[in-house]
DNA sequence: CTGAAAGCGCTTACAG
DNA sequence: CTGAAAGCGCTTACAG
């Protein structure tokens, strides 16, 4: 319990706290014999040093801040898993602060972990901000930051995340495909490139294949279950119901289903529907949803490794990488008109 | 970006860092004026007290250290959720691991955390775990010590959690209501408590109303969606359908009615089913499944409150606190057979 | 109300 | 290969 310091381990072997300390570190200046003695007293003794005054004295604190918009979501919880799988094997500790979607909470937060000296930070953005300089102080002072899935488009950093434009293009290209034309997309918060791609993709599939897209087919702000059940309301209220649903989210596609199975429209033979993001559920509900997969787990383990990489090198020669999965369509029966599964 | 210290502030103010050090503290022995004075300066300098200094000095770190067996699942993921929440208001940062339900993985975390000097700990336990003594320092060292839902029975110390007893006996009497005598569990790792609890809560409501359990009756282990799936599949091979089903756990239950469906057997007309844990797909499946809340946000915020209290407590006047929240049975269309909804 | 001084437990430049 | 010494940036018992 009295806690062991390297001063008893050097006072029991009649030497000093510099060879302890170095020993321990296994530095080549100590003789094999020395580190073996310290070693074995150390193993003795239940030591470990102390990494507080480490860190005090060395700045590295061997923790990785990660600021999420919310846990609470397979998602992010699911990214945040990745995360701290590669930095637990590299010897790094993951403390994480979620922002509830809040600009003011963000700020605070990335204040909060810039104070406590978290080493590297993982950031996906709060749908309310447009505003990046609270993140100036990491980059100023040299400490790696990344974002995933929610980056900042005017930011120079480094950032992981799918495709997606692309994703939303092929979505597009596959509800052409089963011969729907008349596609309307539930697009999410336009603060956030992730979701300004999504809807950019939608409308260039469309162009690209000659159909007009208009004002009422598209539905902004709509992630949540609530807001996708409210669409469909008003489709039904001005009596626009459309062939095909592209949701931005998941949970706005499963609003989108629950209404229009409670209103008795057929999915896919009415309305066929494509979510994003293949949470657990999209493959339990009935039809099962077609959706697109984040590689949420991937996004993690490779936003930790370029900290961790950053980490090992001189400032000078780190450099932004800028990480685009290729977007992964996964086709359920929601979106089947023509070869019909399930 | 060159860091201020209380040096700078106390040369600046032609005072010493002692005063400084207690006027950011709004120690009552510093002059208003001074403190005026002192604040004004910090501000303008934007200076923060380094919180690792302060740490390897008082011994405090302001970091709660939380063990999951895996952040991947809604139900955790709420947990750390609400104890990030309350962390966060009482200026305490979370710092978390998973387990991956493994046993060393756990010791080798808490080890982790104990060395990195975490002010309290938050656990819930792997499936391995039979043996809390990695634990024990923590509890010699006088760090606050919580556990949620998987809590261990022969350790001092506080939990929080439901009383899983009654939620099983209240599902099966549910079950029993609706006219079902023929009543199977999939149980799941009875190294933990959470789920012996269960299945003795099955058990007594079975016996107290007379219905004898036959041993082909319980399945064991069965907590994931494949494991579910696995049981309907022996049940058919065998010939023995139940009339009810409760599962130990959303997922087994949503591999159960998956397997249900896709053999064209009609839940809850046929076999009517119960899960636990009201994980957000519950009410997205079809028919919607009966549940068990868990109170996992309450569960988490619960853990932390108590955690921040002890912080603030003498070791000598802090008690363990043993929380059970009552369940909720949350009745949906997988278990009316009686009163159809839906 | 304010100050001088020690110390938390390490690491590392400097010296030999 | 090993040691003596300074210092990371605070807090707080002791003194006045």
């Amino acid at each position: 319990m009295n806690k062991v310091t390297i001063y008893d381990i050097a006072k029991a072997l009649n030497t000093t706290a510099s060879t302890v300390s170095r020993a321990l570190q296994d530095n080549p200046r100590i003789s094999k014999k020395m580190k073996a003695r310290v070693l074995a007293l150390a193993d003795e003794l239940n030591f470990h040093p102390n990494p507080v005054a480490a860190h005090l004295r060395t700045g590295r604190s061997l923790v990785i801040g990660v600021i999420v918009p919310r846990i609470n979501r397979n998602f992010f919880a699911s990214v945040i898993g990745g995360i701290e799988e590669v930095a637990y094997e590299n010897g790094y500790s993951v403390i994480f602060s979620q922002s509830n979607e809040d600009y003011e909470t963000e700020k605070s937060i990335a204040k909060t972990f810039l104070m406590k000296k978290v080493d590297a930070l993982a950031v996906s953005l709060s749908a309310q901000t447009t505003d990046y300089s609270h993140f100036k102080p990491f980059i100023n002072k040299g400490i790696p930051i990344v974002f995933f899935d929610r980056v900042p488009d005017s930011l120079e950093v480094s950032k992981v995340e799918i495709d997606n434009y692309t994703a939303a293009y092929q979505a597009v290209e596959h509800f052409i495909e089963q011969g729907c034309k008349k596609i309307f997309h539930l697009a999410g918060p336009l603060t956030l490139s992730v979701y300004r791609n999504r809807l950019n993709g939608y409308l260039s599939a469309m162009r690209d294949h000659g159909l007009t897209v208009e004002e009422n087919w598209i539905f902004s702000n709509a992630i949540t279950l609530e807001s996708g059940t409210a669409a469909v309301e008003k489709m039904i209220q001005i009596n626009d119901l459309p062939e095909a649903i592209l949701a931005a989210g998941d949970f706005s596609a499963m609003g989108v289903m629950m209404k229009l199975k409670s209103e008795g429209i057929k999915i896919p033979e009415q309305v066929a529907l494509i979510g994003i993001a293949n949470e657990s559920f999209s493959e339990f509900v009935e039809p099962q949803l077609t959706t697109i997969d984040l590689f949420s787990h991937q996004l993690g383990e490779t936003s930790a490794k370029i900290l961790i990489e950053q980490l090992s090198q001189e400032i000078s020669e780190r450099k932004n990488h800028h990480i685009q999965f290729p977007p992964k369509l996964i086709i359920r029966g929601s979106s089947l008109k023509i070869t019909k599964i399930n």
